[in-house]
RNA sequence: GGGCCUGUAGCUCAGUUGGUUAGAGCAUGCGCUUGAUAAGCGCAGGGUCACUGGUUCGAGCCCAGUCAGGCCCA
């Protein structure tokens, strides 16, 4: 009892004469509390300011920020593609560039309107617009404070607003570029319509939903005139049979399509004959029940051609066209044609000087064009059945079916879409897809590379742009109607506007009635204008010029735009167009593309969909820290769908305290860096040049006489290849490459070898043995590479750290560090040691099991080496490097190694099993290194 | 239905022009340590490289198809 006392009291006293790890630096990082204390610090100091000075005459590096929308919050999908910006930014930065980063939102447009209507009805297109500008407002404040909390350094205070008069007033005047080029035309023409926000949409407004509809196969009665143009016998009627899932397009019918190379089968039965394709008669037999007898007659589709058919229920013929779109997988091979409804109808119809017959008002409800009193005013989706019943009535009805498919909906009201013949105004694609293709190829770099791939085909594919939209959510579709109703595009009178708006913002146009509108730009009297705005694809298809060309610390064509997958048919491909049509090129050099956020099933999560899991990255952020979240960001090849669930998180989070823990450890061992001598030239090591002189310190005598073991080298040498593999990531924009590197770093290199192998010199050894202080100059230079290195990725914690380095300053200023070139012999050797490490830890685990040992510094160990390294170095040194107290080498040609219970006694100090324990007199229980220090300390 | 893309251990990623028994970190299990301690170290287990077929002396890698998922379009 009292010599165990005795004996822990002196052990205690051994204690005290170690240098053992200090710091303040908290394990626990406590970043939900930690980081808005730094935003608050960084914001004060006008940190990103300082950026931007610092780099001033620097290399320009822009990334142009896709504006979101400026509705709802910051969910993980948006926060990636934030933070993804944010890495290009930072690390473009301490690659040394001048890297601005200006963000913006997109204000206007149908997702806020729609919000703002839905609230109350019956306002003013004015009033919808203030109260839209003051939603629009709210969310941008919102969706800022959100991005900065996520450590995203960028011009908070000024961004780019498309709402702004100055940045609408450059909508206008590209828009004046583009009548002046002929873009610009007017046309009557089948859009997507809702009508439930009764408006035209665009392809991107549009969303598929799953339906039921009921689908009719009608007759089509062919008189007996007609009948004898095909050489039919008149004995029994004749029909052609048409099969629609929208009967209530029915009474716009104007024409059938038929397959002119196809073969098409009058069936006949006893009382009449029926004309479907031959490929699709079983499926028509089997679906209508039509008792077909065994007669067999054909007809090749252009003999079809040109008859007449009789409309089912109206006073109207209809006429067979031949036409190439003509599918034969369902329907009859007969396609019932109405211009004023379809795409394909509409080109056949005018191909054939048919009208474009819309018989339906903006709600989506018939008009007497139609025809049908008992319709008009009818919702053209509950007409369905009456039509279906009409047709019963006039016995032109062969057969119905329910039939489920997916439908086109509004994205915005969730009402099923119609085509719909409206007055519009469209720009020609066709004048700018050969230009925009090539520079698609020639101009652009696409990361990855399939996007090329990918966004030429939606170019090529890429009909007409309709860019009128009937919404007071915009910037006003600069057209004016003369005195006799004809449209009036005039260049002149737009850029005129433009400065009109430029000035008094886009409400003008809203609150000058159109004599004060007239008067204003010059206008000769009884001119009139109309409330449509301009898409708003326009609005942020422009940014090029609104922004980059304008912004003075920006450039157009931008370096990088960097968006999800979904921004090829979107924002890459909007921005191209106008770009192509304002100044013939790209407005950027490289496109990079992220995938969407998907869960652990390779699911998407998204706000819109009832997905059950948070999705907010606010929730993230609380729960775990902005650096968590980043961690993530950085983790992940984005370039595919980008995984994303809770045990994600939970890892990353080992992986976090793992760096966190390296760091602090680092900065423990730092603790008594003498503020002249080593650290001195180590502060000097951040300046240009002087870095490579320190090195040289620790480095010109590779020997150990002198301190610098193989383990120091070795670890330069991986700092090295770390630094370059970081560098080259960052480079070319491939994050997890930095992440693996890094965390691999931390975990390997440094936790379980260089630091725990130079745990004993640095305990134990005297405070300023050169071993020691080598050992520290080379953490110091790991220290600050590391920190430089994570700082576009964990911006809070690397600027924690950094703030217990010996630099000072934000580490957000400072550049990567460079990579010397080495040689890589250290390396060599530690591969060879490392092997004979793990044999060693084998048998070492076996003694344990065989309860041998307990400490592997207990450990007698015999090691059969079959590398020359272990006899180029001293034993001294390979006992620490394999962290053992008693090893003994022989030369073998195979490797192997075995474990006894060492005979040496364990010294007090550095518990390892020395044979000079006991030799002291004045320290019986002491190795003689211990023995040394201890008494210098004059203990 | 069409275009583009993805599919390697429980999770995230490596796997060079096709060439031995497919690697790493984390997680898991079992130990050690208690002088990085709400830490650190060691050892071990874990994969029909989505599936099927083909080319080849040889395929995770090349080809075709299937399945699952994503984006875009119908």
């Amino acid at each position: 009892m009292l010599r165990s006392l005795a004996r822990s009291a002196m052990s205690q006293n051994y204690k005290n004469t170690l240098n053992l790890p200090r710091t303040d630096f908290p394990m626990k990082a406590n970043l939900a509390a930690r980081e808005p204390e730094m935003l608050r610090a960084w914001e004060e100091t006008r940190l990103y300011r300082q950026i931007q000075k610092s780099r001033e005459d620097r290399e320009l590096f822009v990334l142009h920020d896709g504006p979101p929308f400026a509705n709802g919050d910051v969910h993980m999908g948006t926060a990636l593609n934030k933070i993804l910006k944010d890495f290009v930014v930072k690390s473009q930065t301490m690659l040394g560039k001048r890297a601005p980063y200006v963000p913006g939102w997109d204000c206007h447009g149908l997702p806020i309107e729609y919000k703002v209507v839905k609230e109350s009805r019956g306002l003013s297109p004015l009033e919808i617009r203030k109260r839209s500008e003051a939603f629009a407002r709210k969310f941008v404040d919102i969706q800022r404070e959100q991005f900065k909390r996520l450590g995203v350094f960028g011009d908070w205070e000024n961004p780019y607003l498309t709402m702004d008069p100055k940045y609408e007033a450059e909508i206008l005047r590209a828009f004046a570029v583009f009548v002046e080029e002929g873009l610009v035309y007017q046309s009557k023409k089948p859009v997507f319509w809702s009508t439930g926000a009764q408006t035209a949409l665009a392809e991107a407004e549009v969303e598929y939903q799953e339906r039921d509809d009921t689908t009719v196969y009608a007759r089509f009665p062919l008189s007996p005139d007609q009948v004898t143009k095909i050489s039919l016998p008149t004995d029994k009627p004749v029909n052609v049979a048409i099969w629609t899932t929208t009967p209530w397009t029915l009474p716009a019918n104007l024409a059938i399509a038929v397959d002119p190379d196809a073969e098409y089968e009058v069936l006949s039965n006893e009382k009449e004959r029926v004309i479907v394709a031959r490929k699709l008669r079983d499926q028509f037999i089997q679906q209508t029940g039509f008792a077909a007898s065994e007669e067999s007659i054909f007809r090749p589709g252009k003999r079809l051609a040109g008859l007449q058919a009789q409309h089912p229920f109206l006073d109207r013929k209809s006429i067979i066209l031949a036409a190439d779109f003509v599918t034969m997988d369902t329907g009859t091979g007969l396609v019932h044609i109405a211009p004023g409804h379809g795409e394909d109808d509409y080109w056949l119809g005018r191909a054939n000087g048919l009208e474009i017959l819309s018989p339906v008002d903006d709600h989506g409800r018939f008009t007497d064009e139609a025809n049908l009193p008992n319709l008009t005013g009818k919702y053209v989706f509950d007409a369905n059945s009456d039509i279906v019943d009409l047709l019963r009535e006039r016995g032109m009805l062969l057969g119905q079916q329910n039939f489920h498919h997916s439908y086109p909906y509004c994205w915005r009201s969730k009402t099923p879409i119609i085509f719909r013949n409206v007055e519009q105004f469209f720009i020609r694609i066709d004048e700018l897809r050969a230009k925009a293709l090539n520079a698609i190829h020639n101009e652009v770099k696409w990361i990855p590379a399939w996007g090329e791939n990918r966004i030429a085909g939606t170019v090529e594919s890429r009909p007409d742009w309709v860019i009128s939209r009937q919404r007071s959510w915009g910037v006003p579709l600069p057209v004016f109607y003369s005195k006799e109703g004809k449209a009036i595009l005039d260049a002149k009178i737009i850029r005129k506007l433009a400065d009109l708006v430029a000035e008094r913002g886009s409400n003008v146009w809203f609150e000058l009635n159109d004599v004060d509108l007239a008067r204003e730009l010059g206008l000769p009297p009884g001119t009139t204008k109309r409330n449509d705005t301009i898409d708003v694809w326009i609005d942020s298809g422009v940014s090029h010029k609104a922004v980059c060309a304008l912004h003075p610390e920006l450039r157009d064509p931008a370096d990088m735009y960097l968006e999800a997958t979904d921004q090829h048919r979107g924002w890459f491909q909007s921005s191209l167009m106008t770009s192509i049509a304002l100044n013939n090129r790209a407005p950027y050099k490289t496109c990079v593309t992220h995938g969407f956020v998907v869960d652990l099933d390779g699911k998407k999560i998204s706000k819109s969909s009832a997905y059950e899991k948070p999705v907010d990255a606010g929730h993230f952020v609380n729960e775990h820290g902005a650096d968590l979240v980043r961690l993530w960001a950085s983790s992940i090849d984005y370039t595919a769908d980008v995984p994303f669930s809770e045990e994600m998180f939970t890892r990353l989070g080992d992986t976090y305290r793992r760096i966190r823990n390296t760091l602090r450890i680092l900065l423990g061992n730092l603790y008594d860096l003498p503020a002249d001598g080593l650290s001195s030239r180590a502060k000097r090591s951040e300046v240009e040049g002087s870095r490579d002189e320190i090195l040289k310190v620790t480095q010109q005598d590779s020997s150990t006489s002198l301190g610098m073991t193989l383990i120091d080298r070795w670890i330069l040498e991986r700092l090295n290849d770390v630094i370059a593999d970081c560098r080259s990531g960052y480079e070319v924009f491939e994050f997890h490459k930095v992440y693996h590197a890094l965390n691999q770093f931390c975990a390997v290199d440094l936790s379980s070898l260089y630091i725990d192998i130079t745990k004993d010199r640095m305990y134990c050894d005297a405070t300023d043995s050169f071993r020691r202080r080598a050992t520290q100059a080379v953490m110091h230079e790991i220290f600050g590479a590391l920190c430089r290195l994570l700082a576009p990725v964990l911006v809070f914690t690397a600027e924690e750290s950094w703030r217990y380095s010996a630099v000072g300053g934000s580490v957000h200023l400072q550049e990567f560090p460079q990579p010397i070139q080495r040689r890589q012999e250290a390396s060599e050797h530690v591969a060879e040691l490392l092997k004979l490490r793990g044999i060693i830890s084998q048998a070492i685990e076996r003694a344990r099991q065989e309860k041998l040992i307990g400490n592997a510094l207990e450990a007698a160990v015999v090691l059969h080496s079959n590398s020359d390294v272990t006899s180029k170095i001293s034993k001294e040194e390979l006992e620490e490097f394999f962290i053992l107290s008693d090893l003994t080498i022989r030369q073998g040609t195979e490797a192997s190694a075995s474990v006894t219970k060492t005979a040496y006694k364990k010294c007090a100090r550095c518990w390892r099993h020395r044979p000079a324990v006991g030799t002291s007199k004045e320290h019986p229980d002491l190795c003689d290194r211990c023995e040394r220090v201890v008494r210098a300390i004059g203990k």
